[in-house]
Formats: structure tokens, sequence, C-alpha cells
DNA sequence: TTGAAAGCGCTAACAA
DNA sequence: TTGTTAGCGCTTTCAA
């Protein structure tokens, strides 16, 4: 139990059966040209002595880490996790190891997990920006020593970078929209920073769907702020002041949908007589609510995956990331009790 | 921006400053006995030139990885999410990489992630063991080379080994015990598999507090299955047909408890009124459900942190793991309104 | 305080 | 199909 033994190598496999580590090295990564007596000789030989490979000489030597970073703002969302499980599926599935850095959404933590992942040599990134970036010049060494990177969720829409996303917009849109259909006028919007793309794709949604249907964009009914619990507690002394009260409004996150839709039940309101409410995300909290939560479906996990497959592909040259620069992938209104005033229009 | 450089070494430092490479290393790794001259010429130079520690090649030659595997059960949960945030921050200030892990509450997946991370090389595993896992014989290679496991929360209590839990007995006797100072007469209890010291000790420690009132365990108030919603669905039905009704749910996780009282809300039962409930760790959702779920705080953050840190302390040297082979993280009850039924007994 | 040299374990170019 | 050999970049022992 405490004598530790010394590490097995392909030399020691080599001798064993008197053949040169090269060819034990051939064999155990599968080249070809080697004949199967030798191989399955080998394959028994390095099971019997306990061989274990080694990805530090191997990466030395091969210049390439098997690692993929990831970037992401917070750790503590269901979102994050679900793409994280997503991108660990196909990561594992392809044999690539991860590293997570978490940003907190503050800019210089991402500098510096980012600068830290470059030192790090991983083979490519996964990003999702924070709530405080505005440019991508920590990016920069990774352009210049051709590292892929792929942006997810929060991107920077206009620049040139390969991106996996949903359409914000339209789902801004079918949501507002959806309220529209149910007969609500006066519909509320809280969102977050509008230096996000996705925020401000989904405001934009809401807006035109607004103004498609003849409607006023008042001032304020448009909450823009860090969807934090305080934030929405906030908000909703000043909704309980307006007059007439809105009778809607588009929460541009689940999890803060639910603190509001706490918070306005305390309040004596009625969801959806009084107010109805569409989130964003389709969170497991969604359902636990009550009434349950009427919100826009953003598969996490196939996101994940998506973004993972496509920058393995490109590691692995069999596709190239320039092809393709972004990737919309399916978002859905989810339509449950929150939103539904009429009987005859679910 | 395609030009791709050159990587540069020790070696490029050390020419370029007319020192050998060993001087540049033992600079860079703030070795004694250095002059401070060079040694700020070297920092200068390395900096200028753009270089990049190499992992690889130090990991190969120091026969150390810096990493730190984790295995867990879960991804997707609140408290592993804790864990994870409380053993990356250690991990970062020691600047301590980590490898995580996932078994989906499968043997073999747990089986196969041991087997994993020992061929990655990590220099210390930190474990919670899955639904399923029977004996820790996967560890023994670990144990035969001499590298440190710690486990957390899901732990084998008879082993031998360094585990960060909570006082899961104490836990379930006190929030048992709040219940009975509540007047509850019939309390059930959903617990998870007997196999699992959280579920087992919570399960005791209802039953001693049960016991010690002089309180009835009937056979069918005691609900053990995968937590699931189908699950708690099931038991619902039962629960349902009981006669008389239970008073009081003591539910050992608190996502679960937001299903159960969100199903026997529906069947048209007030809590706390007809059924007190509480749940277990304190997650985000046990403040956003209605009432507000009393539940048990289990600091999910802080005992990644304390695993961690022992784990990296142990590794440096500066203390052994076998000093201290339990770690008990301080646990307590938070009462909320689920499960207030007097008011003159908060 | 610095340098020379060996070697960690693997892979790949070249040769056979 | 297999072997020889060099070298990836770093750390460390020994010597100066």
């Amino acid at each position: 139990m405490n004598t530790i033994k010394k590490d097995v190598t392909i030399y020691d496999i080599a001798q064993q059966i008197g053949v040169s580590p090269a060819t034990v090295s051939r064999a155990l990564n599968n080249k070809p040209f080697i004949s199967e007596k030798t191989k399955t000789k080998i394959f028994k030989a390095a099971k019997e002595l306990g061989y274990r490979h080694n990805n530090f000489a191997s990466n030395l030597r091969k210049q390439k880490s098997h690692t993929i970073g990831i970037i992401i703002h917070e750790l503590k969302s269901n979102f994050t996790t679900l793409v994280l499980a997503g991108i660990e599926k196909a990561a594992t599935l392809a044999g690539y190891d991860l590293i997570i850095a978490h940003s907190s959404e503050s800019v210089e933590k991402e500098i510096a997990n980012a600068n830290n992942l470059f030192h790090k040599r991983v083979d490519g990134v996964i990003a999702s920006l924070s709530f405080e970036t505005e440019t991508l010049d920590h990016f920069e060494p990774y352009y210049d020593k051709n590292i892929p990177v792929i942006f997810f969720d929060r991107v920077e829409e206009d620049s040139p970078t390969t991106k996996v996303i949903i359409d914000n917009y339209k789902s801004g849109y079918i949501a507002t929209k959806h309220l529209i259909d149910q007969g609500c006028q006066r519909i509320l919007l809280i969102a977050g920073s509008q230096k996000r793309n996705v925020y401000y794709q989904r405001y934009k949604g809401y807006a035109d769907a607004l103004r498609d249907h003849q409607m006023d964009m008042a001032k304020e009914q448009v909450f823009i702020n860090d969807l934090s619990e305080a934030a929405v507690e906030k908000a909703v002394d000043q909704i309980l002041k307006m007059k007439p009260l809105p009778d809607a409004a588009f929460i541009t996150n689940d999890f803060t949908a639910a603190v509001f839709m706490k918070k306005i039940k305390e309040k004596g309101l009625r969801i959806p007589e009084d107010i109805a409410v569409v989130g964003f995300n389709n969170d497991a909290i969604s359902r636990m609510v009550e009434p349950e939560l009427t919100t826009i479906n953003y598969p996490g996990f196939q996101v994940g995956e998506v973004a993972a497959t496509h920058l393995i592909n490109h590691l692995q040259g069999k596709a190239n990331l320039k092809d393709m620069s972004t990737i919309i992938i399916h978002s859905e209104l989810i339509i449950r009790k929150s939103s539904i005033k009429s009987k005859k229009n679910p």
C-alpha cells in the first residue's frame, strides 16, 4: 500500500517483448503498418505492466495540449451548467480535456483568464463574454498564434469570429407578440446590459413587436439592470407606482422572472390575470414557480455540444471554422400558465 | 494575424542576455542564489520576447501535473456548483489546475473517471460518490502510488480516508425536532439511497428525534427513492391516500422539496397549515418557493474550499492528510415559513 | 552565483 | 513492418 512503484514507460514494454520503443508507440497509438501480432503482444504487455500513457511527454513532443479552455462569466447558472455539460460530452468523446475559467462578470478577470489559458497552451477556446467586456483585444494572442476561439451566447456580433447563438431578436419578438396576442396592452421589459448582444437583441425584438402592433413603448416600461434580486426589487417598487399598472412583463431571464413573480404576488397581484409574465431560458425553476412560467427554450446543452464539436472538428482538420462564422441554434416559445389571459387563445 | 511565431523558450532568453538556460530557469522560478541584477534582466527579456512557460516540459521533468482531479456524481445541482466554486477558488490561489469528471450517478462511469484521472496523472483527487457506488476499489491505484484522495459529502464513512462532511445525523435530528416542536405528529421522511451516508445519517437523525419524543415511526412514513420528480409524484399519490394525512414532511433535498410542495399544493393542501415542510441544502430555490422553505444550510462553497485547501497543503508538504481524517463543516437549520405552525414558537 | 550536461517519456523523420 | 535517432523545453545535480 505504500511502496511507490516506478512508472512504466514504453521502453519497459519494448524491452519486455523485444521490440523498439517506436514500435510500441505506434501500436499504442493505433498507427498503421504494425502487424496484428506485435500489436496484440504490445497491448498485452502494456496491460500487464500497468502502463500509463504520459501526456506531458506526448504533448511536449507534439506541441499540442489536447485541452480546450472555457471562459464563462458565471458558473452558478442553470444555463451555464447545461452548456458545460454539452461541451463536456463532445470533448470527452474526442478525448479532449477542459480547463474552465470564470470571470464573475468582471472584464479584468476575463482578461486574466484569457491570458492564463493562453499560457496553459490550450488548443482552442470556447467563450461567453462578461457583462462588462467591450473589446476582444484580449483574444488577440490567440489569433496571432492561430488558436481557434468560438464564442457562444454573449458574443460580439459585429466581430469576424465564430459564434454559436440563438436568434435573440426573434425570441424577443415572439415572446412579446405572444403577450400582445393575449390582449396585453402595457408590456414591461426587464433586461440586462444593452452592451451585450443577447439583451440588446431581445430588447429590439420586443420593441419591434410593439411597433408592428401599433403599441407605444413608453420609456418607463423598460428596465435595464443587472437582473439581480436587488434590482428586481427596486423595479417592482417603481412598477407598483405606475398608473395604470402594466398588464404584462417580459423578463429576459427565468431566475429573475421567478423573483419578480414572487415579489408581485406578495403585493397581492395575480399572475396572469393582473400581470402576465414571460421569462427566458427554460431553466428548471420555470416549472417550479406558480403559475408555471411561459418562457423561451434556450437549449444550452446543444449550444455547448455544437460549439465544442465544431471547435474539435476544426482542430482535427475535419472542418474549418472560417467556413461557418455564425451558427444559430433553434429556440422557441414554451407557453405555460403565467401568460395565458384568455381561455380561447392559449 | 496569420504568421505563426515560433514559441519562445528559456534558451532564447538565455541567448538574448548571455546567461545559461539554467540561470533563466532559476530566475523565472524564483529560486535562491540569483543576483537581483540578472533576475531583473531575465524577467525583462522574458516579457519582451513574449515567453510562455511550458507546463508540459516542466511537468514531464518534475513528474508532477499540478492538476487536481474532481469526481462528482452530478454537475447540474446548486450544491455541486457551489462546491466547485469553492475548490476553484482554493486551487486558483495555489496555481493548481482542475479536471472535472462526473458520473451521472453511475458506478461504471465513476470507475472510468477514476481510471481516467489516474492516467492523466493528477496530483490529487477530490471526490463525492455516486448513488450506486459500494466499494472504493477503484481508488486503490491512487493509494498504491500515494496520490491523495479527499472525499466530500457522499463518502464511505467507515473507510480510513480523509473526508469533508457536515454532521448529517445532527442535521436530520434538528430538522425533525423542529417539526416536533411545531406540534407535528405524523412526520414523513423522503430521502435518497440508504447506501449513501448522507441520506442514511439524515434518516437516523430523523428516527432518533422521533424516538426521543416518544413518537412512532410508521414504515409507510418513510420514502426512500432517487429523489427525482417522478419519484416525488409517486410518493405524493401514496401520501394522499394516508389516513390520517401526515402533518409534516422532512425532505432531504431542496429541489425535491420544491417539487413536493408544488404537487401537494395542486392537490389543495396548505403549507404549513396542513403539511409543514423542511428541506435540505439551502439552495437558491428554497427562497423562491411559496411559502419560503425551512431548510438545513449546507455550505457547499466552504466544503469545496476546505477540501481543496487541505489537499493542496498536503501536496505541498505543509500538512499531512493523515493527521486529520474527518473534517466536519458547520451546518444549521434555517427556519422559514414552510414549517411554522404556531405563532408563538418560531 | 552561474554553467554544463543529462534526462524526464514520447513521437516522427529517416533508414533499413 | 520495424529500428535508430534526435529533440520537444524544462529542471536539477554536480562542478566551477
